[in-house]
DNA sequence: GTGAGATTACTAATGAAGTTAGCAATCTCG
DNA sequence: CGAGATTGCTAACTTCATTAGTAATCTCAC
């Protein structure tokens, strides 16, 4: 069998014909819109990359990465919680759980006051092992911190807010 | 059956004891290193959620969106490029290829030369359904660029320059 | 108090999606 | 030309998420 492509002749395009339309409109060197765009945009692709990698290294997939992020920087939470982290089911989030459990990266303890929660708490040593593979992303970011005047600082923070103003009022509508 | 926390009695710890230990560190208002980190780590969160968001929206799952967005970015490609974007087999790429060619959002056509090869392309309408959810994005953030001075574009640049750097730096070692 | 209804976390059954292994077709190049 | 590399796909298996349903607990109007 696998008869494939058996002449399904047909003009393929060419290579690249300014894909998005990027020369006419911008990319004036400098200052144009898509300049600083462009490399937000970069800025998720490589996000996302080192997020796959660092699942490898510490063998956690992407949901047990979301859930151990949030517990490092919220602190302990409840399964119903980190659901909603997660825009997942609960069923799924205890599915995490689970293997996070069994991985050692997080341990399960009773509410203290309400019996039907659970109280998720990362391991002792994840955020330290972590650190291990995010430390020279954090080390960069310090560097490029410190290499900004005060002003610039304040100048870059604002910026970002913005951005991530933007993104929760994409959402909604 | 299910006879769940059978008395499993234990001292659950407070909740949030400065979970990060963030108060001792930083986070002197105005110019701490951490305040643009977690200006960074918001921002990923949001576009994190945006993608699921946008996923829903347009009924393609989180693999198909990035192939997707390669297309657009980057113009037509092979499979086998595909699968070097996602970090993932050739044989999952196919089927994330089936689903997107099913859905209508791409289609196959066979390479000019390379009678081995196919190319992808994103479908017409494609970018422009897909600009209606990012539009407000784009808005907000052409606003923000726009706020800026030709010097505070450059700041801006230089340092996501550098914190895109970072990542790149941090996956090879 | 008490009992109806909401919450919480989990299990079970099913479906969707990724991985490795392997193959046929094609290209490359000595 | 012909050995070896490439390309895209299929097949068998594993993994992960979803929907539906349940037991335990909590809330709160009465």
């Amino acid at each position: 069998m696998n008869a494939r492509r058996a002449a399904a002749g047909g003009a393929a395009r060419d290579q690249r014909p300014d894909p998005a339309g990027k020369d006419a409109t911008a990319r004036r060197a400098g200052g144009g819109y898509d300049d600083i765009r462009d490399r937000l945009r970069t800025l998720t692709l490589r996000q996302q990359r080192f997020e796959r990698y660092l699942g490898r290294e510490m063998r956690v997939d992407a949901a047990g990465l979301a859930v151990m992020d949030h517990l490092v920087a919220n602190g302990p939470a409840t399964p119903t919680d980190l659901a909603r982290r997660l825009d997942a089911s609960t069923a799924a989030t205890t599915l995490v759980i689970d293997r996070l459990v069994a991985g050692g990266h997080a341990s399960r303890a009773p509410h203290p006051t309400d019996r039907r929660k659970v109280v998720v708490s990362p391991a002792e040593d994840w955020e330290a092992s972590a650190f291990e593979h995010v430390s020279p992303i954090v080390r960069g970011v310090n560097e490029a911190v410190e290499s900004l005047s005060e002003q610039e600082r304040a100048t870059v923070a604002a910026f970002l807010d913005r951005v991530v103003k933007a993104y929760d009022d994409a959402i909604r509508p």
